[in-house]
DNA sequence: TATGAATGAGATTTCATTCAT
DNA sequence: TATGAATGAAATCTCATTCAT
């Protein structure tokens, strides 16, 4: 299996570094290829093409995101705790690695839409998690009934990645891990049962 | 002044549909020009360069969300009214013109980072608005005094495009201003103050 | 007439200025329109093309150097006198006019090869009084009579425009017209020492 | 060192042969890989841009003549013999190759002040031999002492370039080579007959 | 496996010239 | 005469990908 060879994760560490640095334009094969210490010819050995790269990095990367929320799915934390967990994690992943961070919320989103619809399946394993998180909390009494599933993980997703972004515009100059918990409220508040209306 | 030219609006909604129908990266200037019915030179005679032509449609459709909000704000509705407004009027104008809202939530999205940068502080005086309500629904006491303003328009913008882009995304095959008012309601539960906890 | 309109001069000196200030290339028919006070359509109601400008231009300033020298071919100066009269006069009008020298040392250089013939052929009634003032002196045996008349046309051209072309390239930090004599001399006496003077 | 890698003598002769065949203009980069027979990408991988093209042309044949008058200069003719070799060698060298001399003398001039400056600066090696032989003419009595050497420079190439450069536009129709002694002499004695001799 | 020299398609922008007014 | 908005042809350079070694 490619994934295994030394070069894989070489070369793919190497384009976040690249395209981090030089932004996605200016990301050229070449360049990736210098950074991971092979020839241009070798990167066409591990990957089918440029695109394939950007592609297998998402898939790489989105691994971090899903494996720790599979846990916590798979916990006997509350629905509304599952959901701040997956915040925290969500943003401390990224925290953590500016590099990531600058290519996953600015960079990648530069590239033709056909690469952005295949990012987006890759995404769909991820955001699945987050309907299960949903559906749990409505099942279990803790969010609305009445909810539209799909409605409140774009919710979710677009509050949580919307946080994100407008971090990494601003230089990440505030913590972004504290802002889980707020962040978590107010999802939370829109999700909750009415008490009295 | 260059905008009251006929040719200014007749070649910014050529750029819509060129780039709508081909993406981004196959509208060329010249293509552009074809549709608008001008010469290839004729478009540097109202636009700087062809980056120039993309702030400046961008410019003059977000007057659409600009105008009507600002109606909305100087009305006397209630904030959380004004919002449902908002949110109306952001699916409204995009459902109504498909080219449009393909440019916007995709092809747009795929321009170097400078450029992304130019938009967004185009979009900020939208963003502006949308503060201005969230104040004074804390003012008036309909929404939590304690809120954090950015996180709120964060969680209002962040919902409400990716709202938007997953109908692009899904071909447009569901009706999306009747996804105002839940999406409101989610929002609003979001905002509102807790009645007990 | 179309030379005694008053906007031929107009734009003549308008193109002058412009080449000199911005460079061959930079000058564009539309910038020596506006630098003339014309329309850039006017432009065309007094000149074929852009080409005719130019040698329109070289043409009207070669007279300066034409008809002075015409004086003093008629005048009763010994041979020599009239060269030293011609070199002199030659470094007089470009010393006087930094604008044209700058443009015929070098921006109108930079034509093509068309044009360039077509230049030559209007230099080509100033080198014929220099002949004339070559063979006048081989004929009243000042000099001598075994010369090629080309040659020493060209050596005569050739030093006088190297060293007015080192001056303009040096900025024109050294007086030009004191060279007049020294250039004369070692014309007149070449590089050999006199066996007796 | 990219000088000695066989394409790249082929993309400057390549380039020589073109812009003396279809003129300075004309000369397209497609056109010049296509005559070297070599893709137009190949050219960058040996010159930063076209101007680099030219500029390396010019360095490049510029030693076919400062080679040869480096020799003499070091051999023991007199400098007035060491002066007529190096007209010959100017004259033998560009009436070997039509191409070249036209490229010299007629297209290479065509370009910008600013590529014009690069090559002056080239040339200056060359121009530097020709200041060595005048002061050791001087020195060693031949010639007058109180010569300006650059004056004298100046004399020399403007009068051998004016010389080729007629000889050029007139379609090389007469034997360049031959007229070497007579300007030579020219030099040397001027127009001034001999006292005594 | 690994290399890296070679390939070649493709698009923005300028500017001399025209022509309807 | 005079205007100036409109025209449209034309060329450099980049970079993902290949393939002989």
């Amino acid at each position: 299996m490619r994934k295994n060879r030394p070069k894989y994760k070489q070369i793919i560490d190497a384009a976040v570094v690249v395209i981090a640095q030089h932004g996605y334009h200016q990301a050229q094969v070449s360049k990736i290829a210098k950074q991971a210490g092979v020839a241009d010819g070798t990167i066409y050995l591990y990957f089918k093409n440029k695109e394939d790269i950007l592609i297998s990095l998402f898939e790489e990367k989105m691994q971090l995101f899903i494996e720790k929320v599979s846990e916590y799915i798979a916990g006997d934390l509350s629905p509304s705790e599952k959901l701040l967990k997956m915040i925290e994690n969500h943003f401390k992943v990224l925290a953590a690695d500016h590099h990531l961070a600058v290519v996953t919320q600015l960079e990648l989103r530069q590239t033709n839409l056909d690469l952005r619809l295949k990012i987006n399946s890759v995404l769909k394993e991820y955001l699945t998690l987050v309907d299960q998180i949903i559906r749990e909390g409505m099942e279990k009494g803790e969010f609305d009934s009445g909810l539209d599933v799909r409605l409140v993980r774009q919710m979710i997703f677009g509050t949580v990645d919307e946080t994100v972004t407008t971090w990494v515009m601003n230089k990440e100059k505030y913590d972004l891990v504290s802002l889980a918990a707020p962040v978590h409220q107010l999802i939370i508040n829109g999700c909750g049962k009415k008490t009295a209306v």
